[in-house]
RNA sequence: GCGGAUGUGGCGUAAUUGGUAGCCGCGCUAGACUUAGGAUCUAGUGCCGAGAGGCGUGGGGGUUCGAGUCCCUUCAUCCGCACCA
């Protein structure tokens, strides 16, 4: 009987279905196991080939542990909020529901066709009332709490209140946008308005004037990680700078825990140093400079606290607050001009010119230690957004603040020497030694003497003085800034938010979901308001209006897989008891694009929900693995220059020709087909070819797998050409799941020609099923375990690619032993059923076996099996007498020391001497030495 | 500039983690069966050499009885962060 794959695919997909072999339940009398997806957004050109490399990989585990006696949550669901949809709304006033509703079912219709086993009825959608509802019942929550930053912990608003209400700020140590400071009677003088006011500079979810992304183009304001070189990520449209009132999530408040949750996780050093790079923490100290003949000061944040002796002149950022007080009338019409300047330029203008520019304040500030009047100057090479916004410069030893020495003519004034050097001139120098080595010179005051010192000293001993001496205090900062949650735009969860008097306040959980209205057009409204601005009767129940601004898409996903876990509670995100049972995600594949993104957000709503007691793990996924992204292999054709002739490829060069993309679907093995090829484009139609061979070969190149470069390769129809197994196989087959490869049709032929094969052990002779109760030989027992031991450890190491290889020569072996024993195809079946359901469903029926092979129980290898029969004894004589025994792995260690024992004994026959040491090698080696 | 990763036949890759480099697959070569082959089967296939043999894991050096694997150095490619004080 032939392989048909069509028949057998079709059939165990329907028994799937109808007998939800997939279903999950919370069975406690199992153990769990949690392995999860990132969710994709369904985008309305389907899936490509490189969708499912992840999803493929994450259902061989889930089989793999289900077979292995866990209860395995393995969902799926859809982020289906997002901005194409919307842009496709506006464009063609199709609401984006409905665009969602349609791509989502081609999206499962072509899931369905891979043979996942996921259990659909947990299935999530982010742009459903009964899900979003949540994610407006978490901002509430963050909108209830503030983070107490000597507990590290979020704790309820009321909290802090309470606190005020009886010292005022003193004493409270509270994550917040601005430092303040009031006393309790203070506090209860203020209006409710005022109070409302300042308790948004404590909030985790805040209304906070911010320096914001906007995208004019978009329309909208977008987060940080949305931003890439000053384009948005989606559209690649201009980011301006810009305040906005905006709501905010208090992220950074987690920073430090952010931090140190990445040590008990299990996940790739590279994905947690992107990590650890983009939460940028910062050990240093701020410092208090007084300004001269003026009540003001102002705090500087410094790594290199040892280098204050060295300062030269204080640098402001533009934005900066202080501008306007420090800015003498002398150098008003300089500061604004150079301001206005610098407003106009975009982050990315900013970042592409590197012109160094700036203007002298006209106010000097007063170094601490050494009294001295320093100058401040103005300049956008300091961030207003990181630290205070202003800096003390050290242009000895920072390059930044050298080449603004030296562009304004400013003393440079060395205070550390590297190792082996000495003292120079400074007005010699090409640039700045920012070397974190080296020995203080020039840096002692009445009070405080460096010299001497190496600099890892000296930074200790400065952040000890200026704590003591009350001129500053040890900080640690971080870059990791708020997340900015509003959005100008529809297709997203509406807030809860009502307002009155201008202030925001949070509608009662008892009305969620609060619903997205429909609307009449997709666009702002006349008056720039966002698209809700259209929304009919916008309103509270009192009247008050609601908020205008939707949440942005890493909203929905923060939470997503909480709520698989329950996913149709309608009282609790999840429960409290499905919760304790299945904790958190064991296994979280995805790609590495959401490092900065969706990894960061998502750990932050997980600690804050663990905060509120929610949920009993601070970290959402234990160990996560980053699948390599597919790339397009495009091919080419070529045409000879102003004719319809094409020429391939080895023969080109003698002609004089144009390479053009050519669609990869009507290619086989790098040869086009013709006729395929005359019929593609009205412009081929009377096409001619120069063929080599009597083909015609095509060039190729690796680009990304996109329509227009004609690369993309639909699974559909590898499904249809080859059958699902064999798709999910050579997607394996393909190389390790974290690289990062080009989609190759080219050796697909011989993973189905292994399953051909495979299906061959059963049915060799015709259309009966051969298989014979008969005691199995030796060498099939061997084969058989040596697959068990192979295909077990790949598993658990996500060496896919390998398993593959290992399951080829099993079925070589078994061929050539022409083995059709029952207990060596039986568990054959088994291990090759996470990798090809479809063929060992059918097989395993065929067996005469009753249910799914999914609920069958994984072999365990027995070593015994593995054992030869004969032991290789290489010698070598070089000096000294050495032995290399091949022992099993498994060798106990008496053995080996009997082993030893033996060659000792043998070595003294052969010299007639007494070994000096005998060493033995864990495993297999045994190394004598004279 | 800082940090991370990778480098092995014509191609995708493998190597029991320091122990015979190149498993498995693609491709290629020859043969068999075929009216035919983009089917199937058999054999061969790292490079040089007629051969014995020699050379081989980006380059150079080192440790070791033994290195693709460990150390130093250098080159190349990819990724992340970057006026972050």
């Amino acid at each position: 009987m032939e392989y048909n794959f069509r028949e057998i695919e079709g059939k165990w997909r329907e028994y799937w279905n109808a007998n939800k072999v997939y279903k999950v339940q919370d069975d406690t009398s199992k153990p769990k196991f949690y392995v999860l997806d990132m969710f994709p957004y369904p985008s309305g050109a389907g899936l490509h080939v490189g969708h499912p490399l992840g999803y493929i990989a994450s259902d061989i585990y889930s089989r793999y542990k289900r077979l292995q006696g866990f209860n395995v949550l393995h969902p799926m669901g859809y982020d289906a909020y997002g901005l194409p949809a919307e842009q496709y709304a506006i464009q063609t006033g199709q609401h984006p529901e409905i665009t969602t509703k349609k791509n989502i079912e081609r999206y499962r219709e072509q899931l369905d066709k891979i043979g996942f086993c996921y259990d659909w009825d947990r299935e999530v959608r982010t742009c459903e009332p009964n899900y979003y509802k949540w994610t407006q019942w978490a901002f509430i929550k963050m909108f209830n709490s503030y983070f107490d930053t000597a507990a590290q912990k979020a704790k309820p608003i009321t909290e802090l209140v309470a606190a005020f209400e009886k010292n005022g700020t003193e004493g409270v140590a509270a994550a917040c946008s601005e430092e303040l400071s009031f006393s309790a009677d203070e506090w209860k003088a203020m209006s409710e308005k005022e109070q409302q006011q300042t308790l948004l500079n404590y909030r985790i979810a805040y209304l906070g004037d911010t320096m914001v992304n906007w995208c004019p183009k978009l329309g909208t304001v977008l987060a940080n990680d949305e931003v890439s070189e000053g384009l948005s990520v989606r559209g690649g449209y201009p980011v301006e700078q810009k305040v906005m009132r905006q709501w905010c999530l208090r992220v950074s408040a987690y920073s430090q825990r952010l931090l140190d949750g990445m040590e008990t996780i299990d996940w790739t050093d590279s994905l947690k140093e992107t990590q650890k790079n983009w939460i940028g923490r910062s050990e240093g100290a701020e410092m208090l400079f007084k300004v001269k003949d003026s009540d003001v000061e102002f705090t500087i944040f410094t790594t290199r606290a040892d280098t204050v002796f060295g300062v030269t002149f204080m640098v402001l950022a533009p934005e900066s607050e202080l501008v306007a007080q420090l800015t003498t009338a002398e150098q008003k019409a300089a500061v604004e001009e150079y301001f206005q300047a610098t407003k106009h330029k975009t982050e990315r203008e900013r970042m592409t010119e590197k012109a160094v520019t700036g203007v002298f304040s006209g106010s000097y500030a007063i170094n601490p230690l050494t009294g001295e009047s320093i100058p401040v100057w103005i300049s956008d090479y300091v961030l207003a957004g990181y630290g205070t916004g202003a800096i003390m410069a050290v242009p000895a030893h920072d390059s930044r603040d050298f080449a603004f020495a030296r562009k304004f003519d400013l003393p440079i004034r060395q205070v550390v020497i590297p190792a082996g050097c000495e003292a120079t001139d400074t007005a010699t120098w090409e640039e700045s030694i920012d070397s974190k080595e080296g020995t203080m010179v020039n840096s002692a005051s009445a009070t405080l003497d460096l010299n001497g010192l190496d600099v890892k000293e000296a930074i200790a001993k400065t952040k000890e003085y200026i704590a003591a001496s009350g001129i500053g205090r040890v900080k640690v900062n971080f870059r990791l800034r708020d997340a900015i949650f509003s959005r100008q735009r529809y297709w997203g969860e509406p807030f809860p938010v009502y307002y009155k008097e201008g202030m925001p306040y949070m509608l009662d959980e008892s009305k969620l979901p609060l619903q997205l209205p429909s609307i009449d057009k997709f666009l702002p409204t006349e008056s720039g308001e966002p698209p809700l601005g259209r929304a009919i009767n916008w309103v509270n129940d009192e009247g008050f209006p609601l908020e205008l601004c939707t949440m942005p898409g890493f909203a929905g996903s923060s939470a997503y897989y909480l709520r698989y876990m329950d996913p149709t509670n309608e009282d609790a995100l999840v429960s409290k008891q499905a919760n304790e049972y299945w904790r958190n995600v064991d296994l979280y594949i995805g790609g590495t694009e959401h490092a900065t993104g969706h990894l960061i957000y998502s750990r932050f709503w997980n600690k804050f929900l663990f905060d509120l007691g929610v949920i009993c793990e601070d970290e959402p996924f234990k160990k996560l693995i980053n699948q390599g992204m597919i790339q397009g292999r495009s091919n080419f054709v070529y045409r000879i220059k102003d004719t319809n002739t094409f020429v391939s490829l080895n023969l080109k060069d003698q002609y004089d020709t144009t390479p053009i993309h050519v669609d990869v679907n009507i290619v086989s093995n790098d040869v086009l087909d013709t006729e395929a090829f005359k019929n593609w484009n009205p412009e081929y139609k009377t096409a001619e070819f120069i063929l080599e061979d009597g083909k015609y070969v095509c060039g190729w190149a690796v680009e990304k797998m996109s329509k227009s470069m004609f690369n993309v390769v639909n699974p559909d129809d590898i499904v249809e050409k080859y059958g699902a197994d064999t798709l999910r196989l050579y997607e394996m087959f393909l190389g390790p799941l974290e690289q990062s490869k080009p989609w190759d049709t080219n050796g697909i032929d011989g993973v189905h020609r292994f399953l051909r094969k495979f299906w061959n052990l059963f049915y060799a002779n015709g259309d009966t099923m051969v298989v014979t109760n008969d005691e199995p030989t030796k060498e099939e027992l061997k084969s058989l375990h040596k697959l068990i031991k192979k295909i077990t450890f790949d598993i658990e190491n996500f060496s896919f690619n390998t398993s593959v290889s290992a399951f080829m020569i099993c079925a070589n072996e078994l061929t050539s032993l022409k083995c059709n024993k029952k207990a060596i195809l039986e568990q054959f079946v088994i291990l090759m059923a996470p990798f090809a359901p479809h063929i060992s469903e059918e097989l395993w029926h065929d067996l005469g076996n009753e249910g799914s092979v999914v609920n069958a129980q994984w072999p365990v290898c027995n070593e015994s099996y593995l054992v030869e029969d004969s032991v290789n004894y290489p010698i070598s004589f070089n000096g000294k007498v050495r032995f290399n025994i091949e022992l099993p792995a498994e060798t106990p260690k008496d053995e080996v020391e009997r082993i030893a024992l033996a060659h000792e004994q043998t070595q003294k026959w052969m010299e007639g001497k007494t070994p000096k040491k005998i060493i033995v090698v864990p495993k297999k080696i045994v190394n004598i030495v004279l």
